[in-house]
RNA sequence: CGCGGGGUGGAGCAGCCAGGUAGCUCGUCAGGCUCAUAACCUGAAGGUCGCACGUUCAAAUCGUGUCCCCGCAACCA
Protein backbone atom coordinates (compact mmCIF):
# COMPACT_ATOMS: atom_id res chain seq x y z
CA UNK A 1 0.00 0.00 0.00
CA UNK A 2 1.59 3.42 -1.03
CA UNK A 3 1.08 5.92 1.36
CA UNK A 4 2.07 9.45 0.62
CA UNK A 5 3.60 10.72 3.27
CA UNK A 6 6.41 8.84 5.23
CA UNK A 7 7.47 10.38 8.88
CA UNK A 8 10.57 8.39 10.40
CA UNK A 9 12.71 9.66 13.37
CA UNK A 10 15.86 7.89 14.97
CA UNK A 11 16.00 8.29 18.83
CA UNK A 12 17.90 11.57 20.14
CA UNK A 13 21.43 10.42 20.53
CA UNK A 14 22.94 11.11 23.93
CA UNK A 15 25.54 13.15 24.57
CA UNK A 16 27.19 11.66 27.30
CA UNK A 17 29.99 10.24 24.76
CA UNK A 18 31.11 10.17 21.01
CA UNK A 19 28.83 8.77 18.64
CA UNK A 20 29.66 5.07 17.77
CA UNK A 21 28.27 2.31 15.88
CA UNK A 22 24.58 1.51 17.38
CA UNK A 23 24.42 5.05 16.60
CA UNK A 24 25.54 5.51 12.78
CA UNK A 25 23.27 2.19 12.10
CA UNK A 26 20.04 3.36 13.12
CA UNK A 27 20.90 6.66 11.43
CA UNK A 28 21.70 4.61 8.70
CA UNK A 29 18.63 2.69 8.70
CA UNK A 30 16.36 5.38 9.14
CA UNK A 31 18.40 7.50 5.72
CA UNK A 32 18.17 4.36 3.70
CA UNK A 33 14.18 3.50 4.66
CA UNK A 34 13.57 7.50 3.61
CA UNK A 35 15.20 7.09 0.56
CA UNK A 36 13.28 4.49 -0.63
CA UNK A 37 10.24 6.28 0.30
CA UNK A 38 11.37 9.11 -1.28
CA UNK A 39 12.29 7.05 -4.87
CA UNK A 40 8.67 5.77 -4.78
CA UNK A 41 7.55 9.09 -4.91
CA UNK A 42 6.74 9.64 -0.75
CA UNK A 43 7.17 13.00 0.91
CA UNK A 44 9.42 12.31 3.16
CA UNK A 45 10.33 14.25 7.20
CA UNK A 46 13.17 12.35 8.33
CA UNK A 47 14.20 13.67 12.36
CA UNK A 48 17.19 12.91 13.91
CA UNK A 49 18.95 14.87 17.10
CA UNK A 50 20.24 15.33 19.96
CA UNK A 51 19.35 14.45 24.01
CA UNK A 52 21.54 16.80 25.79
CA UNK A 53 19.82 17.33 29.41
CA UNK A 54 19.96 14.95 32.20
CA UNK A 55 22.56 13.46 34.84
CA UNK A 56 24.95 11.73 32.63
CA UNK A 57 25.17 14.68 30.28
CA UNK A 58 26.02 17.23 33.61
CA UNK A 59 28.75 14.87 34.95
CA UNK A 60 30.15 14.26 31.87
CA UNK A 61 30.60 17.98 31.27
CA UNK A 62 32.00 18.26 34.88
CA UNK A 63 34.59 15.46 34.05
CA UNK A 64 35.90 17.57 31.24
CA UNK A 65 35.44 21.11 33.18
CA UNK A 66 32.99 22.58 30.83
CA UNK A 67 29.78 24.02 31.28
CA UNK A 68 26.83 21.42 30.01
CA UNK A 69 26.03 23.48 27.32
CA UNK A 70 29.61 24.04 25.97
CA UNK A 71 29.97 19.74 26.48
CA UNK A 72 27.33 19.70 24.10
CA UNK A 73 28.07 22.31 21.44
CA UNK A 74 31.35 20.59 21.46
CA UNK A 75 29.90 17.22 21.29
CA UNK A 76 27.07 18.22 18.22
CA UNK A 77 29.20 18.67 15.43
CA UNK A 78 30.81 15.33 16.17
CA UNK A 79 27.47 13.90 15.12
CA UNK A 80 27.08 16.05 12.61
CA UNK A 81 30.26 15.18 10.93
CA UNK A 82 29.47 11.88 10.82
CA UNK A 83 26.01 12.30 9.84
CA UNK A 84 27.84 14.21 7.20
CA UNK A 85 30.22 11.44 6.04
CA UNK A 86 27.56 8.59 6.39
CA UNK A 87 25.73 10.43 3.73
CA UNK A 88 22.55 11.05 5.92
CA UNK A 89 19.88 13.20 4.39
CA UNK A 90 18.05 14.14 7.18
CA UNK A 91 15.31 16.94 7.08
CA UNK A 92 15.76 18.25 10.65
CA UNK A 93 18.27 17.79 13.32
CA UNK A 94 16.83 18.74 17.19
CA UNK A 95 18.91 19.17 19.82
CA UNK A 96 16.43 19.46 23.41
CA UNK A 97 18.41 22.55 24.67
CA UNK A 98 16.56 24.76 21.62
CA UNK A 99 13.92 27.05 22.77
CA UNK A 100 11.37 25.20 20.26
CA UNK A 101 12.21 22.08 22.50
CA UNK A 102 11.81 23.95 25.88
CA UNK A 103 9.05 25.77 24.71
CA UNK A 104 7.20 22.54 23.39
CA UNK A 105 7.91 20.18 26.59
CA UNK A 106 6.82 23.39 29.15
CA UNK A 107 3.43 23.72 27.28
CA UNK A 108 3.25 20.01 27.26
CA UNK A 109 3.86 19.48 31.66
CA UNK A 110 1.61 22.57 32.12
CA UNK A 111 -0.71 20.95 29.45
CA UNK A 112 -0.71 17.32 31.31
CA UNK A 113 -0.83 19.14 34.79
CA UNK A 114 -4.15 20.96 34.17
CA UNK A 115 -5.55 17.64 33.13
CA UNK A 116 -4.54 16.46 36.67
CA UNK A 117 -2.63 13.75 35.31
CA UNK A 118 0.08 15.01 37.26
CA UNK A 119 0.62 14.93 41.55
CA UNK A 120 3.59 15.43 44.24
CA UNK A 121 4.22 12.45 46.31
CA UNK A 122 7.23 11.38 48.19
CA UNK A 123 9.15 8.71 46.79
CA UNK A 124 11.58 6.48 48.64
CA UNK A 125 13.85 4.11 47.70
CA UNK A 126 17.47 3.18 47.66
CA UNK A 127 19.50 5.70 46.63
CA UNK A 128 23.54 5.64 45.66
CA UNK A 129 25.59 8.47 46.85
CA UNK A 130 28.20 7.21 44.37
CA UNK A 131 26.11 7.13 40.95
CA UNK A 132 23.86 10.06 42.59
CA UNK A 133 20.64 8.37 41.43
CA UNK A 134 17.85 5.93 42.66
CA UNK A 135 18.69 2.33 41.97
CA UNK A 136 16.24 -0.88 41.62
CA UNK A 137 15.93 -3.43 44.02
CA UNK A 138 17.89 -5.60 41.45
CA UNK A 139 20.34 -3.33 41.62
CA UNK A 140 20.69 -2.98 45.06
CA UNK A 141 20.25 -7.07 45.41
CA UNK A 142 23.29 -7.10 42.55
CA UNK A 143 25.92 -5.60 45.15
CA UNK A 144 27.39 -4.22 42.72
CA UNK A 145 26.51 -0.54 44.29
CA UNK A 146 28.31 0.86 47.17
CA UNK A 147 27.64 3.63 49.65
CA UNK A 148 23.74 3.17 49.44
CA UNK A 149 21.21 4.12 51.40
CA UNK A 150 17.34 4.46 52.15
CA UNK A 151 16.28 8.06 50.80
CA UNK A 152 13.11 9.60 50.53
CA UNK A 153 12.65 12.73 48.63
CA UNK A 154 9.53 14.82 46.82
CA UNK A 155 8.94 14.48 43.40
CA UNK A 156 5.99 15.18 40.92
CA UNK A 157 4.71 11.87 38.93
CA UNK A 158 2.85 11.59 35.70
CA UNK A 159 -0.49 9.44 36.06
CA UNK A 160 0.87 6.99 33.72
CA UNK A 161 -1.09 3.73 34.88
CA UNK A 162 -3.97 5.51 34.31
CA UNK A 163 -3.23 4.74 31.11
CA UNK A 164 -2.47 1.32 31.26
CA UNK A 165 -5.72 -0.56 29.57
CA UNK A 166 -5.94 1.53 27.15
CA UNK A 167 -2.22 1.04 25.89
CA UNK A 168 -3.07 -2.57 26.19
CA UNK A 169 -6.08 -2.27 23.92
CA UNK A 170 -4.38 0.01 21.32
CA UNK A 171 -1.41 -2.73 21.35
CA UNK A 172 -4.00 -5.73 20.57
CA UNK A 173 -5.86 -3.46 17.89
CA UNK A 174 -2.85 -2.35 15.83
CA UNK A 175 -0.52 -5.35 15.19
CA UNK A 176 2.51 -3.70 13.67
CA UNK A 177 2.44 -0.87 16.55
CA UNK A 178 4.92 -2.59 17.96
CA UNK A 179 7.89 -4.60 16.07
CA UNK A 180 8.93 -6.91 15.59
CA UNK A 181 6.47 -9.31 16.65
CA UNK A 182 9.12 -10.49 19.65
CA UNK A 183 8.94 -7.11 21.08
CA UNK A 184 5.08 -6.77 21.02
CA UNK A 185 5.15 -9.68 23.29
CA UNK A 186 7.19 -8.34 25.37
CA UNK A 187 5.51 -5.00 26.27
CA UNK A 188 2.38 -6.90 26.41
CA UNK A 189 4.08 -9.37 28.94
CA UNK A 190 5.23 -6.09 30.96
CA UNK A 191 1.79 -4.71 30.84
CA UNK A 192 0.37 -7.60 32.52
CA UNK A 193 1.46 -6.31 36.22
CA UNK A 194 0.47 -2.98 37.35
CA UNK A 195 1.69 0.17 35.63
CA UNK A 196 2.96 2.33 37.66
CA UNK A 197 2.93 6.01 37.66
CA UNK A 198 6.22 7.83 36.54
CA UNK A 199 8.05 9.77 38.43
CA UNK A 200 8.71 13.02 35.85
CA UNK A 201 10.71 15.08 38.02
CA UNK A 202 14.52 15.76 39.26
CA UNK A 203 15.06 18.26 42.25
CA UNK A 204 17.51 21.29 41.14
CA UNK A 205 19.05 20.68 44.76
CA UNK A 206 20.90 16.99 43.59
CA UNK A 207 20.42 17.45 39.02
CA UNK A 208 19.86 21.13 37.93
CA UNK A 209 20.78 20.02 33.97
CA UNK A 210 17.20 20.15 32.53
CA UNK A 211 14.04 22.29 31.63
CA UNK A 212 12.50 23.98 34.82
CA UNK A 213 8.75 22.44 35.68
CA UNK A 214 6.36 25.37 34.44
CA UNK A 215 4.63 24.88 38.24
CA UNK A 216 7.28 24.29 40.51
CA UNK A 217 10.52 26.04 40.12
CA UNK A 218 12.88 23.72 42.03
CA UNK A 219 12.74 20.93 40.05
CA UNK A 220 13.37 20.14 35.81
CA UNK A 221 11.65 18.01 33.99
CA UNK A 222 13.03 14.01 34.12
CA UNK A 223 14.96 13.47 31.11
CA UNK A 224 12.95 10.99 29.17
CA UNK A 225 9.79 12.70 29.36
CA UNK A 226 12.07 15.84 28.05
CA UNK A 227 13.16 13.87 25.15
CA UNK A 228 10.57 11.84 23.52
CA UNK A 229 8.88 14.79 23.21
CA UNK A 230 11.00 15.90 20.36
CA UNK A 231 9.36 13.80 18.12
CA UNK A 232 6.71 16.35 18.16
CA UNK A 233 8.50 19.47 18.31
CA UNK A 234 10.22 18.18 15.18
CA UNK A 235 7.26 18.82 13.00
CA UNK A 236 6.09 21.62 14.77
CA UNK A 237 4.26 20.95 17.87
CA UNK A 238 2.02 23.75 19.17
CA UNK A 239 4.37 25.97 16.67
CA UNK A 240 3.44 25.28 13.23
CA UNK A 241 -0.48 23.56 13.40
CA UNK A 242 -0.36 22.80 9.46
CA UNK A 243 2.77 21.62 9.25
CA UNK A 244 2.37 19.39 12.67
CA UNK A 245 -1.20 17.93 11.07
CA UNK A 246 0.82 17.29 8.09
CA UNK A 247 3.33 15.11 9.69
CA UNK A 248 2.11 13.63 12.63
CA UNK A 249 1.73 11.44 13.77
CA UNK A 250 5.12 9.36 12.67
CA UNK A 251 5.09 6.74 10.38
CA UNK A 252 7.72 5.05 12.07
CA UNK A 253 9.79 5.52 15.37
CA UNK A 254 13.62 3.43 14.88
CA UNK A 255 14.95 2.57 18.04
CA UNK A 256 17.16 0.04 19.29
CA UNK A 257 16.08 -2.49 21.30
CA UNK A 258 17.45 -1.20 25.04
CA UNK A 259 14.89 1.60 24.55
CA UNK A 260 11.56 -0.38 24.03
CA UNK A 261 9.89 0.65 27.27
CA UNK A 262 10.61 4.36 27.41
CA UNK A 263 8.79 4.40 23.80
CA UNK A 264 6.38 1.47 23.82
CA UNK A 265 4.92 2.57 27.24
CA UNK A 266 5.88 5.93 28.59
CA UNK A 267 5.73 7.41 24.85
CA UNK A 268 2.29 6.75 24.25
CA UNK A 269 0.95 7.08 27.55
CA UNK A 270 2.35 10.89 27.42
CA UNK A 271 0.91 11.58 23.93
CA UNK A 272 -2.61 9.82 25.41
CA UNK A 273 -2.72 12.33 27.82
CA UNK A 274 -1.68 15.39 25.55
CA UNK A 275 -5.02 13.83 23.55
CA UNK A 276 -2.56 13.11 20.31
CA UNK A 277 -2.60 10.05 18.04
CA UNK A 278 -0.08 7.07 18.63
CA UNK A 279 3.08 6.78 16.46
CA UNK A 280 2.10 4.07 13.52
CA UNK A 281 5.15 1.76 14.51
CA UNK A 282 7.70 1.48 17.06
CA UNK A 283 10.80 -0.50 14.80
CA UNK A 284 13.17 -2.48 17.52
CA UNK A 285 16.62 -3.37 15.92
CA UNK A 286 18.98 -5.57 17.78
CA UNK A 287 22.66 -4.36 18.57
CA UNK A 288 25.74 -4.97 17.17
CA UNK A 289 28.20 -6.79 18.68
CA UNK A 290 31.73 -6.90 18.39
CA UNK A 291 32.82 -10.32 17.64
CA UNK A 292 35.81 -11.45 17.66
CA UNK A 293 37.77 -9.83 15.17
CA UNK A 294 40.96 -11.29 13.97
CA UNK A 295 43.74 -8.36 13.49
CA UNK A 296 45.20 -8.52 10.35
CA UNK A 297 48.90 -7.05 9.48
CA UNK A 298 47.84 -5.64 6.28
CA UNK A 299 44.36 -5.36 7.22
CA UNK A 300 45.40 -2.74 9.93
CA UNK A 301 44.06 -3.14 13.64
CA UNK A 302 40.42 -1.55 13.04
CA UNK A 303 38.44 -2.42 15.94
CA UNK A 304 36.32 0.73 15.36
CA UNK A 305 33.61 -0.20 11.63
CA UNK A 306 33.35 3.73 11.30
CA UNK A 307 37.00 3.30 10.59
CA UNK A 308 36.35 1.27 8.00
CA UNK A 309 34.54 4.37 6.08
CA UNK A 310 37.90 5.79 5.30
CA UNK A 311 39.20 2.98 4.13
CA UNK A 312 36.85 1.24 2.40
CA UNK A 313 34.13 3.48 1.26
CA UNK A 314 31.59 4.96 2.83
CA UNK A 315 29.12 2.86 0.20
CA UNK A 316 30.93 -0.38 1.66
CA UNK A 317 29.82 -0.01 5.03
CA UNK A 318 26.10 1.24 4.44
CA UNK A 319 25.32 -2.27 2.56
CA UNK A 320 27.50 -4.00 5.08
CA UNK A 321 25.21 -2.71 7.89
CA UNK A 322 21.80 -3.19 5.99
CA UNK A 323 22.53 -6.52 4.74
CA UNK A 324 24.00 -8.02 8.00
CA UNK A 325 21.79 -7.35 10.25
CA UNK A 326 18.31 -9.44 10.25
CA UNK A 327 15.27 -8.05 11.16
CA UNK A 328 15.34 -7.57 14.84
CA UNK A 329 18.06 -9.64 15.71
CA UNK A 330 21.30 -8.65 17.38
CA UNK A 331 24.19 -8.85 14.57
CA UNK A 332 27.97 -9.60 14.62
CA UNK A 333 30.39 -7.75 13.80
CA UNK A 334 33.82 -9.05 12.23
CA UNK A 335 36.45 -8.17 9.84
CA UNK A 336 35.89 -11.39 8.28
CA UNK A 337 32.17 -10.93 8.12
CA UNK A 338 32.52 -7.56 6.33
CA UNK A 339 35.41 -8.83 3.89
CA UNK A 340 33.57 -11.76 2.63
CA UNK A 341 30.30 -9.21 2.13
CA UNK A 342 32.55 -7.23 -0.08
CA UNK A 343 34.19 -9.46 -1.76
CA UNK A 344 31.28 -11.80 -2.68
CA UNK A 345 28.63 -9.47 -3.09
CA UNK A 346 29.85 -5.95 -4.35
CA UNK A 347 33.18 -6.83 -5.98
CA UNK A 348 32.79 -10.41 -7.53
CA UNK A 349 28.68 -9.95 -8.09
CA UNK A 350 27.47 -6.57 -8.50
CA UNK A 351 31.22 -4.48 -9.66
CA UNK A 352 32.20 -7.72 -11.92
CA UNK A 353 29.16 -7.77 -13.66
CA UNK A 354 29.82 -3.57 -14.50
CA UNK A 355 33.38 -4.60 -16.00
CA UNK A 356 32.01 -7.48 -17.72
CA UNK A 357 29.18 -6.00 -19.55
CA UNK A 358 31.02 -2.81 -20.31
CA UNK A 359 34.02 -4.15 -21.33
CA UNK A 360 32.22 -6.42 -23.80
CA UNK A 361 30.01 -3.13 -25.03
CA UNK A 362 33.51 -2.03 -25.35
CA UNK A 363 34.94 -4.61 -27.40
CA UNK A 364 32.18 -5.32 -29.43
CA UNK A 365 30.18 -2.36 -29.82
CA UNK A 366 32.75 0.29 -29.50
CA UNK A 367 30.75 1.01 -26.73
CA UNK A 368 27.44 1.97 -27.52
CA UNK A 369 24.79 0.40 -25.78
CA UNK A 370 23.48 -2.11 -28.57
CA UNK A 371 20.03 -2.17 -29.71
CA UNK A 372 17.99 -5.00 -28.93
CA UNK A 373 16.45 -7.61 -31.51
CA UNK A 374 14.17 -10.67 -30.96
CA UNK A 375 14.41 -11.23 -27.61
CA UNK A 376 14.16 -15.10 -26.71
CA UNK A 377 12.60 -16.87 -23.38
CA UNK A 378 16.01 -16.34 -21.98
CA UNK A 379 15.70 -12.73 -22.41
CA UNK A 380 12.59 -12.50 -21.31
CA UNK A 381 13.10 -14.69 -18.49
CA UNK A 382 15.86 -12.01 -17.25
CA UNK A 383 13.54 -9.17 -17.63
CA UNK A 384 10.37 -10.88 -15.91
CA UNK A 385 12.79 -11.51 -12.60
CA UNK A 386 13.96 -7.80 -13.37
CA UNK A 387 9.98 -6.29 -13.90
CA UNK A 388 9.11 -8.63 -10.21
CA UNK A 389 12.19 -7.03 -8.57
CA UNK A 390 10.92 -4.10 -7.38
CA UNK A 391 7.22 -5.77 -5.84
CA UNK A 392 9.97 -7.76 -3.67
CA UNK A 393 12.07 -4.94 -2.85
CA UNK A 394 8.92 -2.55 -1.43
CA UNK A 395 7.54 -5.58 0.23
CA UNK A 396 10.83 -5.92 2.07
CA UNK A 397 11.71 -2.27 2.93
CA UNK A 398 8.19 -1.91 4.19
CA UNK A 399 8.41 -5.22 6.36
CA UNK A 400 11.77 -3.29 7.27
CA UNK A 401 13.80 -6.58 6.04
CA UNK A 402 16.44 -4.61 4.24
CA UNK A 403 18.75 -7.65 4.39
CA UNK A 404 16.26 -9.34 2.75
CA UNK A 405 16.05 -6.60 0.20
CA UNK A 406 20.11 -6.25 -0.67
CA UNK A 407 19.25 -10.76 -1.21
CA UNK A 408 16.44 -9.68 -3.50
CA UNK A 409 18.78 -7.38 -5.64
CA UNK A 410 21.72 -9.79 -5.65
CA UNK A 411 20.19 -12.56 -6.38
CA UNK A 412 18.72 -11.13 -9.72
CA UNK A 413 22.68 -9.78 -9.93
CA UNK A 414 23.58 -13.81 -9.95
CA UNK A 415 21.12 -14.59 -12.15
CA UNK A 416 21.91 -12.28 -14.74
CA UNK A 417 25.69 -13.31 -14.26
CA UNK A 418 24.77 -16.36 -14.76
CA UNK A 419 22.60 -16.01 -17.79
CA UNK A 420 25.61 -14.18 -20.18
CA UNK A 421 27.81 -17.69 -19.03
CA UNK A 422 25.04 -19.18 -20.74
CA UNK A 423 24.34 -17.16 -23.51
CA UNK A 424 28.35 -16.47 -23.94
CA UNK A 425 27.96 -13.37 -25.95
CA UNK A 426 31.67 -13.04 -26.56
CA UNK A 427 31.48 -16.09 -28.58
CA UNK A 428 28.22 -14.97 -30.37
CA UNK A 429 29.44 -11.65 -31.44
CA UNK A 430 31.77 -13.59 -33.55
CA UNK A 431 29.24 -15.03 -35.72
CA UNK A 432 25.90 -12.84 -34.83
CA UNK A 433 26.83 -9.29 -33.81
CA UNK A 434 22.64 -8.83 -33.39
CA UNK A 435 22.44 -11.33 -31.25
CA UNK A 436 25.49 -10.56 -28.81
CA UNK A 437 23.91 -6.89 -28.77
CA UNK A 438 20.35 -8.17 -27.43
CA UNK A 439 22.40 -10.68 -25.04
CA UNK A 440 23.93 -7.52 -23.95
CA UNK A 441 21.47 -4.92 -24.19
CA UNK A 442 19.47 -7.07 -21.56
CA UNK A 443 21.90 -8.09 -19.47
CA UNK A 444 22.96 -3.95 -19.34
CA UNK A 445 19.42 -3.17 -18.48
CA UNK A 446 19.55 -5.73 -15.71
CA UNK A 447 22.37 -3.93 -14.06
CA UNK A 448 20.82 -0.87 -14.30
CA UNK A 449 17.64 -2.16 -12.45
CA UNK A 450 19.84 -3.16 -9.69
CA UNK A 451 21.97 -0.42 -9.01
CA UNK A 452 18.50 1.90 -9.30
CA UNK A 453 17.49 -0.40 -6.59
CA UNK A 454 20.47 -0.63 -4.21
CA UNK A 455 20.50 3.62 -5.01
CA UNK A 456 18.75 4.01 -1.43
CA UNK A 457 21.99 1.84 0.26
CA UNK A 458 24.94 3.04 -1.74
CA UNK A 459 24.21 6.20 -3.27
CA UNK A 460 27.69 7.23 -4.40
CA UNK A 461 28.57 3.78 -6.11
CA UNK A 462 25.00 3.51 -7.90
CA UNK A 463 25.14 7.09 -9.30
CA UNK A 464 28.32 6.12 -10.48
CA UNK A 465 27.34 3.07 -12.73
CA UNK A 466 23.90 5.15 -14.10
CA UNK A 467 26.93 7.78 -14.98
CA UNK A 468 29.14 5.21 -16.84
CA UNK A 469 25.85 3.95 -18.46
CA UNK A 470 25.88 7.36 -19.93
CA UNK A 471 22.81 9.22 -17.29
CA UNK A 472 20.96 6.04 -17.62
CA UNK A 473 17.04 6.51 -16.19
CA UNK A 474 16.50 6.40 -12.59
CA UNK A 475 13.65 4.06 -13.06
CA UNK A 476 12.69 0.40 -12.20
CA UNK A 477 10.94 -0.48 -14.93
CA UNK A 478 12.62 -2.21 -18.05
CA UNK A 479 14.07 -0.39 -20.85
CA UNK A 480 15.38 2.52 -19.24
CA UNK A 481 18.31 2.37 -20.47
CA UNK A 482 18.85 4.72 -23.71
CA UNK A 483 19.77 2.82 -27.01
CA UNK A 484 23.22 4.16 -28.80
CA UNK A 485 24.07 5.35 -25.26
CA UNK A 486 27.79 5.80 -24.61
CA UNK A 487 29.74 4.12 -22.05
CA UNK A 488 31.95 6.06 -20.00
CA UNK A 489 35.40 4.20 -19.36
CA UNK A 490 35.80 3.45 -15.46
CA UNK A 491 37.78 2.25 -12.82
CA UNK A 492 36.35 -1.25 -10.72
CA UNK A 493 33.52 -0.23 -8.96
CA UNK A 494 34.82 -2.32 -5.56
CA UNK A 495 38.26 -3.67 -6.10
CA UNK A 496 38.26 -6.84 -4.47
CA UNK A 497 40.15 -6.92 -1.08
CA UNK A 498 42.81 -9.42 -0.49
CA UNK A 499 43.30 -11.41 2.46
CA UNK A 500 46.25 -12.93 3.39
CA UNK A 501 45.90 -16.55 3.88
CA UNK A 502 46.24 -17.43 7.83
C1' C B 1 6.61 -23.08 37.90
C1' G B 2 7.60 -14.41 36.46
C1' C B 3 7.15 -13.19 30.92
C1' G B 4 9.14 -13.78 26.08
C1' G B 5 12.58 -15.40 21.86
C1' G B 6 15.73 -19.14 20.03
C1' G B 7 18.45 -24.13 19.31
C1' U B 8 18.39 -26.44 11.18
C1' G B 9 25.01 -29.69 7.15
C1' G B 10 32.02 -26.14 8.99
C1' A B 11 29.93 -20.50 9.62
C1' G B 12 25.60 -17.20 9.20
C1' C B 13 20.48 -17.45 8.11
C1' A B 14 15.35 -19.10 5.61
C1' G B 15 11.56 -22.69 6.11
C1' C B 16 7.62 -23.47 11.27
C1' C B 17 1.74 -19.33 11.55
C1' A B 18 -1.87 -22.33 6.67
C1' G B 19 2.25 -30.63 8.36
C1' G B 20 3.86 -34.06 2.76
C1' U B 21 11.19 -33.93 -1.85
C1' A B 22 15.37 -29.58 4.14
C1' G B 23 16.38 -23.98 0.84
C1' C B 24 19.97 -19.60 0.53
C1' U B 25 24.84 -17.08 1.12
C1' C B 26 29.84 -18.10 2.57
C1' G B 27 33.49 -22.05 3.11
C1' U B 28 35.56 -27.08 1.19
C1' C B 29 36.50 -30.52 -3.10
C1' A B 30 36.22 -31.58 -8.44
C1' G B 31 35.22 -29.75 -13.26
C1' G B 32 33.96 -25.85 -17.00
C1' C B 33 34.54 -21.16 -19.19
C1' U B 34 38.08 -17.51 -20.23
C1' C B 35 34.16 -11.47 -21.56
C1' A B 36 35.45 -9.94 -16.34
C1' U B 37 38.14 -7.39 -10.24
C1' A B 38 42.57 -15.22 -9.93
C1' A B 39 36.43 -13.03 -10.92
C1' C B 40 32.09 -16.07 -13.32
C1' C B 41 29.34 -20.96 -14.27
C1' U B 42 28.40 -26.36 -13.19
C1' G B 43 28.62 -30.54 -10.09
C1' A B 44 29.83 -33.02 -5.43
C1' A B 45 30.66 -34.00 -0.26
C1' G B 46 28.44 -32.56 4.33
C1' G B 47 22.37 -32.10 8.33
C1' U B 48 18.59 -38.59 12.36
C1' C B 49 16.27 -29.87 11.73
C1' G B 50 18.86 -29.66 20.78
C1' C B 51 16.69 -34.27 23.23
C1' A B 52 12.33 -37.51 24.51
C1' C B 53 7.44 -38.76 24.11
C1' G B 54 2.69 -37.83 21.71
C1' U B 55 -1.11 -36.46 17.58
C1' U B 56 -1.20 -38.00 12.33
C1' C B 57 -1.10 -42.10 6.64
C1' A B 58 2.85 -38.23 7.16
C1' A B 59 6.32 -33.40 11.73
C1' A B 60 11.94 -29.13 11.19
C1' U B 61 6.69 -27.68 10.88
C1' C B 62 1.25 -29.23 15.71
C1' G B 63 1.05 -30.79 21.40
C1' U B 64 3.54 -32.13 26.08
C1' G B 65 7.97 -32.72 28.82
C1' U B 66 13.22 -31.79 29.21
C1' C B 67 18.32 -29.59 28.46
C1' C B 68 21.00 -25.35 26.77
C1' C B 69 21.54 -20.07 25.01
C1' C B 70 19.54 -15.18 24.98
C1' G B 71 16.21 -10.85 25.89
C1' C B 72 12.81 -8.29 29.30
C1' A B 73 11.52 -7.67 34.55
C1' A B 74 9.78 0.79 35.68
C1' C B 75 12.35 5.74 37.09
C1' C B 76 18.99 3.35 34.01
C1' A B 77 20.01 6.55 26.85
Amino acid sequence: MKKNKFYITTPIYYVNDKPHIGHAYTTILADVLSRYHRAEGDEVFFLTGLDEHGQKVQQAAEARQLSPQEHCDDLAPRFLGLWEKLEIQYDDFIRTTQKRHIAVVQQALQQVYDAGDVYADEYEGWYSVAEERFITETEKDSGSFRDIKKLKERNWFFRMGKYQKKLIDHIHEHPGFIQPGQRRNEVLGFLRQPLGDLCISRPKARMGWGIDLPFDKDYVTYVWFDALLNYITGPGYLADQKSFKKWWPASVHLIGKDILTTHAVYWPTMLFALGLPLPETIFAHGWWLMGKTKISKSLGNIVNPLDLIDEYGVDSVRYYLMREMVLGQDANFTMESFIKRYNSDLANDFGNLLNRVSGLIGKNFDGFVPEHGKMTDEEDHIKEEAVRLDPKVKKSVSEMRLDGAMEDILQLIRQVNKYLEYQAPWKVAKTDLGRAGTILYTATEALRICAVHLFPVMPFKCKAVLDILDNAGKGTQWGGLKKGAKLKSHEALFPRLEVPKQ
